[in-house]
DNA sequence: CTCTCCCGCCACCCG
DNA sequence: CGGGTGGCGGGAGAG
């Protein structure tokens, strides 16, 4: 009916229709960012006169007021197009002219001052045509309408790591109508997305997001595809020969052997979540596939560093077309396109190689790089099942996890980065750049490898710590690439944070940990490119499991997970395996049968799901450190472990029944989200034979190192201490308490202990505590790497354990309950966004007991070295709440709120 | 000048 | 056959 409105005279009169669109339905029009003009809309429609709310308008931005997917996907569902939208449509169709002006002040009135935007339009009204000279002299540059922006906005819009019962679709229409933009660009992202398998087309018009879930096992996927297409010799190859476009000659760059005819292989990575939409013709997906090879360039590549040039060479190489410059010329603009996109999801940046002629555009991987090579240690640990692979990983982690131990106060990680790389590639006397005019990158491999080394060393002396990080990362085994092992085995602290925590499943542990964990966080500038939250020291806080836990949860639960699309079948079959797992063939059945039926049938829940299989993770767990060579503890630890997560994953605080609906709304730490009730009492049998059988004395850690999940934060628990937890098991699951410690993070300098410690729990009998509720742990955005060192007490620190199980305060709060709903309300923010400066960061304050819970000594030195907080060395409990309070407030960060009272 | 890459035409493809 | 997709390259802003 408001159809009827439309008269020639609106169709005549842009700002006339627009008024009408905003008053119709001013909600939409705030949506999709039609502005609506306060001086007609009064006189013009009476029919509505429910203020229109200018302010939200503005705050529509993604920046200021990211959608929530949740809602999206409500409003999607319930009301698809909305009449008014399509009146706007229809208007835009009619006039190109109201369009453009829609399309503009759309697109960029978030991005013009804010304060002008109402003014702005006014003057439109009043002045009329000058008012177009006006915007005409306000356009916005062309950084400010470039592809990476909108990606960035398109982004912002979704969760990075969105629940698995979330599923969000997205509308193609509805975003190029909300961020203002044709949908031919709203192409350009989604297709590079759908390349990492972060977006998947469900329908016409209609995209799932799927979020960053599965990022590293696409990763893994592709940087295997490229190993075997040999780019890392293609662009060696290119590099020797004379690298300037103007001389480039198609011709005298063709090689034989190129395996140049795979591109349909390629295509086949992409296939299995892509059943739904697979029936595309080769040339449909060609910017999915170069992305995808664009991607594989740079992970194969030892430097990390790929040149705009010698990506569109080996891409028209490889496509067969005919070469010529135009050619070229296009791939690069395609190049350019993804590069975007890329860099939006913090993946690449752009760097500039210098060569003898100039410099050369390129793009360097800033991304993830340890979640598995292709011979994928971690990935068999985290989701193999294979005893001597368990074993394997386990003794080397084993040792890494008695270095950390023998020297927890200096821990670290290699010095990340940005900081050292930049200097290296602009430095003149670079090795980088010296070999770049020579012959080639990989020449200048060994040479730059070796800076990184010494400059990475000479960072860490300066901070007294000595020590680099010796997790068994992909590359840390691999001898041959001492430059990725030595230096990119720490992805996590990049200068825009790729792995930033939207959803880190708050939930997923709530069903699991409920401790007192003195960790927190706090924004840390870095680089100034990005604030890194950092911990506090002296901050009690929970922390924390992430999705990696889980996702180490599922995999030992599941057994063999499957991997990225081509091995996944013969992975899967390795059921044998799976003896060691506290699995019984029973839900081990249901596992399968529900993941093949979401393969099947939903192929972007299967994805999530997988995702948490396949996230890099590594898993230690030493029974003793003399047995950690002995095949059979380690089966056995392999074994417990596994019990033991499961049980903290089955026996949480919740009553089965509890758990069970909340696991219907959100059971992201259930990978293959099998609701079925039965497989709770399965498990919970399983937990408890595994109790019975477990060895008290056996001391056990889970090292889970998450880049993904816990953005650097390297989790130690013990295992040792978790069938503890599981009490008399009866229908009410106790609560699983974890102290923790925190391990500092390399750029931070040594930092010992940021204690935390559960105390009543483990000791005292579960059930009696009363409201013993889940602690919704949350750890999305630490930036810097930390390690978080999850023990028993006792064990790390005996004298602590005692402390705090006798402080009174402590005791008297061993949980907190938070709810999923809680969590995702404060999910707003969209951390992967470089826009968001803060990584949201769900704080659970603890009441501090007075009695310092880490070595004075310890914490205080710290304390100076990291942050200088002028507060912390006052009242404890009152600075941290003053600093959570203040961390409270601030909009970078999200956080939930947790009644610091705890139960009562 | 080169680097970037926006823009939108128009061909292809699918339902 | 109409609409969804997206290949493609002209051409202009940015540096």
């Amino acid at each position: 009916m408001e159809i009827n409105c439309l008269t020639l005279k609106d169709l005549i009169s842009p700002k006339q229709a627009r008024l009408e669109l905003g008053i119709e339905d001013g909600e939409n029009a705030q949506k999709e960012n039609i502005f609506v003009d306060r001086l007609r809309m009064a006189p013009k429609t009476p029919i509505k006169n429910e203020p229109i709310d200018l302010s939200k308008q503005k705050i529509f931005t993604p920046e200021r007021n990211p959608i929530t997917p949740v809602k999206l996907v409500d409003r999607q569902q319930t009301e698809p197009w909305t009449p008014t939208a399509n009146l706007k449509m229809l208007i835009s169709a009619a006039s190109p002219d109201i369009r453009d002006r829609e399309k503009k002040k759309g697109l960029f009135r978030p991005i013009e001052n804010k304060d002008d935007a109402f003014t702005d339009s006014l003057q439109l009204d009043v002045v009329g045509d000058s008012a177009v000279d006006e915007y005409e002299k306000q356009r916005p540059s062309r950084k400010q309408k470039s592809l990476g922006l909108l990606c960035q906005k398109f982004l912002a819009r979704y969760p990075s790591y969105p629940l698995s019962t979330e599923k969000t679709t997205i509308s193609l229409d509805e975003v190029a109508v909300s961020l203002g933009v044709e949908r031919r660009r709203i192409y350009d992202i989604v297709n590079v997305l759908e390349s990492l398998h972060l977006v998947s087309r469900v329908a016409k018009n209609q995209y799932g997001w799927h979020g960053r879930h599965s990022l590293p096992k696409t990763l893994r996927a592709l940087r295997r595809l490229g190993e075997e297409q040999k780019y890392e010799e293609q662009m060696a190859h290119l590099q020797q020969k004379e690298l300037d476009l103007m001389d480039y000659k198609f011709g005298e760059h063709r090689k034989n052997g190129y395996p140049n005819s795979q591109d349909h292989q390629l295509l086949d990575f992409s296939e299995p979540d892509y059943s739904s939409s697979s029936a595309n013709s080769r040339k449909d997906k060609s910017l999915r596939i170069m992305s995808q090879k664009f991607v594989m360039l740079f992970l194969v590549s030892k430097t990390k560093i790929v040149t705009l040039d010698v990506a569109a060479k080996i891409l028209i190489e490889e496509s067969q077309d005919t070469p010529d410059h135009s050619k070229f010329k296009t791939k690069v603009r395609r190049l350019y396109d993804i590069a975007n996109v890329l860099t939006s999801l913090a993946l690449i940046k752009k760097v500039h190689v210098t060569e003898e002629r100039g410099r050369k555009p390129a793009f360097k991987w800033i991304g993830p790089v340890d979640f598995g090579s292709s011979d994928d240690e971690l990935v068999d640990i985290s989701t193999s099942v294979l005893p001597e692979l368990k074993r394997e990983a386990y003794s080397k982690v084993q040792v890494c996890a008695k270095q950390r131990l023998s020297r927890y106060g200096s821990f670290n990680t290699v010095q990340t980065s940005e900081r050292i790389e930049r200097k290296v590639i602009s430095e003149p006397s670079s090795p980088y750049r010296e070999e770049q005019g020579s012959g080639g990158y990989s020449l200048e491999i060994g040479s730059l490898a070796a800076v990184y080394r010494q400059k990475i060393e000479d960072n860490l002396q300066e901070r007294n710590s000595a020590s680099k990080r010796v997790v068994p990362t992909a590359g840390s085994s691999n001898t041959s690439l001492p430059f990725d092992s030595d230096y990119c085995v720490n992805p996590l602290a990049h200068q825009v944070l790729s792995v930033a925590q939207t959803d880190l499943p708050a939930l997923s542990m709530q069903n699991s940990l409920s401790g007192a964990v003195g960790v927190s966080l706090a924004p840390m500038s870095s680089d100034g490119e990005s604030v890194k939250p950092a911990m506090l020291a002296g901050q009690p806080l929970m922390y924390v499991p992430s999705t990696s836990l889980f996702m180490l949860c599922a995999s030992l639960r599941e057994g063999p997970s499957p991997e990225s699309g081509l091995e996944r079948d013969s992975r899967s079959s390795e059921v044998p395996g799976t003896t060691e797992l506290p699995l019984t063939p029973s839900s081990q059945k249901r596992l399968c049968e529900h993941r093949k039926a979401f393969e099947e049938h939903e192929p972007a829940t299967k994805r999530q799901s997988q995702d948490l299989e396949d996230s890099p993770l590594s898993l230690v767990m030493p029974k003793k450190p003399s047995d950690s060579s002995d095949l059979a503890s380690a089966k056995t630890m392999g074994s417990r472990s596994s019990a033991s997560l499961e049980d903290i994953h089955v026996n949480g605080p919740y009553p089965a029944a509890e758990e069970r609906s909340r696991n219907a709304t959100a059971n992201c730490f259930i990978p293959s989200e099998c609701g079925n009730p039965s497989r709770n009492a399965d498990t919970e049998k399983l937990s408890r034979e595994n109790e019975s059988t477990k060895e008290p004395s056996l001391m056990q850690y889970l090292y889970v190192q998450s880049p993904s999940g816990l953005n650097g934060f390297n989790v130690l628990f013990s295992g040792s201490q978790i069938p503890h937890t599981v009490g008399p098991s009866s229908g009410q699951p106790p609560p699983f308490s974890v102290p923790c410690m925190v391990l500092p993070s390399p750029p931070l300098g040594p930092f010992p202990v940021i204690y935390s410690a559960m105390p009543g729990p483990i000791s005292s009998a579960p059930g009696t505590l009363p409201n013993t509720g889940p602690v919704n742990f949350n750890l999305p955005g630490l930036g810097s790497t930390a390690h978080l060192l999850v023990s028993p007490a006792a064990m790390i620190n005996p004298k602590l354990s005692t402390l705090h199980s006798a402080d009174p305060q402590l005791q008297g709060q061993p949980s907190w309950n938070l709810s999923p709903v809680t969590a995702r309300s404060h999910n707003v923010i969209q951390p992967e966004s470089p826009v968001y400066m803060g990584h949201p960061v769900s704080v659970v304050k603890l009441e501090q007991s007075p009695v310092p819970v880490t070595p004075k000594s310890m914490r205080c030195r710290h304390r100076e070295t990291f942050f200088k907080t002028p507060g912390s060395l006052g009242d404890p409990v009152l600075r941290r709440r003053e600093r959570s309070q203040s961390r409270n407030t601030s909009s970078a960060q999200r956080r939930l709120e947790i009644p610091s009272s705890g139960p009562d």
